[in-house]
DNA sequence: TGATTAGTTCAAAAAAAATTGAACTTTCGA
DNA sequence: TCGAAAGTTCAATTTTTTTTGAACTAATCA
């Protein structure tokens, strides 16, 4: 059964709810809206997709959608395969949410705890500098604040990971 | 000690990098960035400002502060001090996370986790038209995912809020 | 009361992010 | 080896979000 022979019936109604649905989901993780949809076309489609699938479906460009399914392909949200005798390449959603999950902790938010916690050492570092010793003392608490909110975020996201992955 | 009296010595370049810290965090939660300045400026400043301190640190418009203010006295990360004989208010950053945490949580991820719930209330009733039955299991076995991804997130949300805010 | 300052609101401008589409590379088949 | 289809890239455009600034309300004081 290939892209072309699945044809659709009933489902336009759950179609349209379910691209809200996956279109909320991206806004809620800070990615574009069409990453959603694609996400949203493969989830609910029982057979793998080509991108240009993708693109009659959603009505999106050839370069959202290549954009898009890279994005996807980075998070682990979308496996790819590739049959012999086709050139072409299809994609399939990773309905585990384990792999997505993992991904988007990988790419969107330890990058930015990292970044953090090196802003914070540098923080760390000029707060030495400071001269009045009540200011500096004031600062410190500050900073070692969020020193402490840094590293509990580090802790806590392998077992947020473990709990969501099913 | 009024906002006018306190006067900065050698901290610009922890500003600097404090205020970088703050906009990337403010990214993170896709919160404004100018929310995040203010929400610095408060939390490194040991006496309360009023709006105007912060248009004039951070040179934004009394637009932005007021807005800004707004969006954070919601979240509860600030909070509000007003002094009789002086009619102006002032501001001081809510150092706990705790409220923090609470206020993101209660303004930015239960609304979207309960509209959510609500598509996929839709969506599992509009799955019951479908007449082919091999379709509609398929269709009834994702939503059911869904389902349980989004009762899970619901489960984990007060536990994640406790051990966040400290 | 009128002048002055604090603060809000919101339409318009500016900035940032997403999307398009055309030019390009690669791959396969005839 | 050529042509056609798959897929990528990126500058230009469109859309969305944020910020500004001017007009407004409200409160204080002389």
């Amino acid at each position: 059964m290939s892209s072309q022979d699945y044809q659709r019936t009933e489902t336009t109604g759950i179609d349209d709810h379910l691209l809200a649905y996956f279109q909320d989901g991206a806004r809620v993780l800070g990615l574009p809206k069409s990453v959603g949809e694609i996400y949203g076309v493969l989830y609910i489609t029982p057979v793998p997709l080509t991108m240009i699938d993708l693109v009659d479906r959603l009505s999106i460009s050839k370069g959202s959608a290549s954009q898009g399914l890279k994005i996807l392909r980075n998070l682990g949200a979308v496996r790819e395969i590739d049959l012999q005798n086709d050139r072409k390449t299809y994609f399939q959603a990773d309905v585990e949410l384990k792999k997505l999950v993992g991904g988007f902790i990988r790419e969107k938010v330890r990058p930015h705890l990292n970044s953090g916690q090196e802003k914070l050492n540098q923080l760390r570092t000029e707060a030495q500098n400071i001269d009045d010793p009540e200011l500096r003392e004031f600062y410190d608490e500050r900073i070692h604040r969020l020193e402490r909110w840094s590293s509990k975020s580090n802790l806590i996201l392998p077992l947020l990971q473990k709990f969501l992955g099913e």
